[in-house]
DNA sequence: AAAAATACCGAAACCGGTTTCGAAATAATT
DNA sequence: AATTATTTCGAAACCGGTTTCGGTATTTTT
């Protein structure tokens, strides 16, 4: 009669063996009761309740996340599609950044599917072959352009999903964005105060959307304060350290070199900071770099990388908050944070060697 | 009649709408006859299979993968679990890694799924959970530890995983790893032949298997070539540059400081050159840096950091080479690979400025 | 004490696939 | 032509859960 409960009490340490017919039938229960017991259901005694969560635990019974999935028509799964980095330098923020996104999807049940895209292919094919499979219920999507077409698939589809960074359609989608405008106005304005009048700056591609805005930041700063804007001064980049090389070859070799660079990231701002020294540059004394990404290296190396700063974790929870908000209800309108980041001092910049001295009463 | 004809002339290029049971209901077939068809079972007609999987292919039809890998009793996932980072330097290793792991799992139809570990819940335990919900087939381990309770678990459990490096208990798993002795004799010979006596060895936390066997190098190529082994110049660090920095401190202050230090890695390398450059030490004329990893960033810095480097995506590869042997068969001997770092010039060492003579004609 | 309301649980359908088994139809053998 | 072997597919069980629906058993109402 109780052979169950006999056969129960050896060999039942293991994990994973015990499914939930094994539960209603140690207990006399079906599993269907047993299923609204664990997931607290209105209609299960007090008693069954307890005697079913008490069986649970001590058999260490977990439900098989594949049933509950399939049965729920919910992956309970997020995607991340890394995009091709082609021998990036200083790729600390994916890192830095999978790890917050997880860690905040975890207080939700949710997991983080990272999937690698394959540079061969089109740029949304893995994000269709993911929707189409149903792996996962949802993207978390960053490094944007400004016309993205994962952007546009997804909102074609109708697919719930969440950006890091701004978009041409960003009035369709939820998104998070650090400002990049406003952070660069920033940088600028701290070299024109340091006394610097020739500002050069090193941008980061046309197609990120996030370069384009920290251009105009730098752009609009010096209009306000009355510097004029040499096309000269304002190099194209491609967020790496050897496209701030080649930029800084190009500023600093000119007739009337600038005296500060700002740069799209730390990256080509270690990249602008290589090819100083190979021209005879002494920095900060006789040109001053501003990077953006604060990277923790950058405090190691000489001199230590001033820096534009934010938060990484705060990205990822706020961008997960954002996500799982248009899981739960796909009709919401649209939101979007935008979070500022800081000046980090850290001793690459400084005064310019000879202090031009220019009308700057209104300015500042 | 055909209504079902009909009404799949219209609106039906949306993905994700089209069941296998759609299908069979479609083609006059059960859907056990579709399944069959779509996965190459030998007891289908050429013209039924061929009708089955245009069928599906102008549908648009993918497998529902939830229902899939219910019925086939695997999840087709493999678990990464990151360890807690706590302002780490630099991560660039982790992001690629994920990366080339995840391509490699990609070409065998497996997922990667990250999860961040709770650094203030055991270590184990975001293991034992993924196991318990059977939300993978197997685990990718990297940054392992000696005695190292995460593989004890899965041994103990049975469930697949490899290992990036090796642990107390190497030869009952699969592992991949880096010849980091090899790699650290290698290096400590360059710098002998420099002419260097004195030289410093910064570690990296005595749990780490791969730094015991960093440092096991090191001494292994002082005692081959008769340089005595001065316990003071041999400093524990923990793998990031804050500990670079102490342990840097520690050696330099010495009244006879090591001519070069050797690093666990190059965050700690970046530490030291810090330190060094602030206690006044010029590199590499009075002081030569080594370090491991291979960071591209190190290329950046000036000095261009000399480091040991080794291939992240072949190391990717490999992994999931093993994985996956592993979970075809499970009962297969334990195999294991060892791959070899490269010592890469970059300018951060050079001969020492004071070059003791001393006899050396037994050594290199 | 009979009737109505409520609490509680079993039965069964369902999610969307895969796989086994057996039967019918066709082909090959004797 | 009857028998045996093969090809081809349908039927149904199964994976392990969730959720709806309906029917007792119990409680509350009148």
């Amino acid at each position: 009669m109780n052979d169950v409960k006999a056969s129960s009490e050896m060999e039942w340490g293991k994990s994973g063996e015990v499914r939930i017919s094994d539960l209603a039938a140690e207990l006399g229960l079906t599993k269907g009761t047993v299923s609204r017991a664990l997931n607290g259901y209105e209609d299960i005694s007090k008693k069954t309740r307890k005697r079913v969560m008490e069986a649970a635990t001590k058999r260490g019974y977990v439900p098989t996340t594949q049933a509950r999935r399939l049965a729920m028509g919910l992956t309970e799964t997020i995607g991340l599609v890394l995009p091709p980095m082609p021998s990036q330098p200083v790729n600390t923020f994916v890192s830095e950044f999978i790890n917050s996104v997880s860690a905040a999807l975890h207080l939700h049940g949710y997991d983080l599917l990272v999937h690698s895209a394959n540079s061969e292919e089109s740029e949304v094919e893995p994000y269709r072959r993911l929707v189409q499979s149903r792996k996962v219920d949802g993207f978390i999507i960053f490094r944007t352009n400004e016309k993205d077409p994962r952007v546009n698939y997804l909102l074609n589809e109708g697919f719930p999903f969440v950006t890091h960074g701004r978009t041409a359609r960003m009035a369709e989608h939820d998104w998070f964005d650090i400002d990049g405008e406003k952070a660069f106005r920033d940088a600028t304005s701290h070299l024109i105060k340091l006394g610097h009048q020739r500002i050069g700056f090193v941008g980061g591609g046309r197609e990120f959307f996030s370069a384009q805005l920290r251009l105009k930041g730098f752009r609009t700063m010096l209009e306000k304060c009355c510097l004029e804007n040499v096309p000269s001064l304002e190099q194209p980049g491609d967020l790496t350290g050897q496209g701030g090389e080649i930029a800084a070859q190009n500023l600093l070799k000119q007739t009337r070199p600038p005296t500060a660079i700002l740069c799209a990231n730390d990256a080509t701002a270690l990249g602008v900071m290589k090819a100083a020294r190979e021209l005879g540059f002494n920095i900060p004394e006789e040109l001053s770099v501003i990077g953006y990404d604060g990277i923790a290296l950058g405090a190691y190396i000489d001199p230590p990388l001033t820096t534009l700063t934010f938060s990484i974790e705060e990205s990822g929870k706020e961008m997960v908050n954002l996500l799982m908000r248009r899981l739960k209800s796909p009709d919401l309108p649209v939101i979007s944070k935008l979070a500022s980041a800081i000046l980090k001092l850290r001793g690459s910049e400084g005064p310019p060697s000879s202090i031009q001295n220019k009308n700057m009463e209104n300015c500042l």
